[in-house]
DNA sequence: ATGGTTGCTCTGCAA
């Protein structure tokens, strides 16, 4: 099974970058999107259906901002769109799919790079998402919660982690938190598997970031510990351009 | 510290 996460950054201006002919030739089982920044009647649907993908979507409230969705091949049992939590939802930022005792979540984690009000949000949205997935992970023993989590976690994972150490995205708290989410019985597969790679899989659009290689590793394919077992590689697809961020992806 | 791009929507905001 190959599950991609990607955060487009605008899904139609990814449509026009060939998104769907690159989609094509990854073919993932499930691919789990970020920031598609669009309302359900604004989908694109047919590039997608097109590839035999049937497509989920949870959008923000706000026109043009934040949206998740999950794109699969094989129907789940089940999908759930949102935490249940009106605060969180509003911004369309979490849906899960359920394949019986396996659940796969796509998740746009808030950035609080705007001001200390979002960055509040993001601090309480991280403490909210941990409670959930640690509430689900009594009834789904497998979870794959894949997506931008906004926070590069080591020095390894930055370009500079010294001047970055009061940006948002690599704060200590939030740090911190990544830290105390992985010892909740969560595995984050690309360093796992990887442990002294330095790649990143987002770059600012500014600067010339991304040529110079000064980026972040903010996207992430995190698992149960009971999935490790079935890992069979996790890597990032770092020529992608479609996007400010490039895709991840997990093979189990 | 500064510099300064992109997407979406509607004029500037969020990232």
């Amino acid at each position: 099974m190959k599950i991609i996460t990607y955060n487009v950054n605008g899904l139609r201006a990814a449509v026009a970058k060939g998104f769907p002919e690159w989609l094509a030739q990854a073919d993932p089982d499930v691919l789990c999107l970020q920031e598609t920044k669009l309302q359900p009647d604004q989908y694109p649907a047919e590039h997608f259906e097109a590839l035999g993908y049937t497509s989920y979507l949870y959008s923000a409230r706000k026109k043009g901002y934040s949206g998740v969705a999950l794109l699969v091949k094989k129907e789940p049992d089940h999908v759930e769109y949102g935490m249940g939590m009106d605060v969180y939802d509003n911004e369309g930022r979490f849906i899960r799919a359920d394949y019986g005792d396996l659940s796969v979540v796509s998740v746009y984690h808030p950035s609080g790079t705007s001001g200390e009000e979002r960055q509040a949000f993001k601090m309480e949205w991280l403490a909210a998402f941990q409670r959930y997935v640690t509430e689900l992970q009594k009834t789904h023993r497998r979870l794959i919660l894949c997506g931008d989590y906004n926070i590069c976690h080591e020095a390894i994972d930055i370009h500079d982690p010294v001047r970055n150490a009061t940006n948002s995205g690599f704060l200590p708290e939030e740090r911190e938190w990544m830290t105390g989410f992985l010892a909740e019985g969560f595995v984050d597969t690309f360093r796992h598997l990887h442990p002294g790679k330095q790649e990143y899989t987002w770059w600012s659009y500014r600067f010339d970031s991304r040529a110079k290689n000064k980026g972040w590793r903010i996207d992430y394919c995190m698992v149960s510990e009971a999935v490790v077992p079935q890992l069979k590689d996790a890597y990032i697809l770092k020529d992608a351009v479609h996007s400010d961020h490039c895709p991840m992806v997990l093979e189990i």
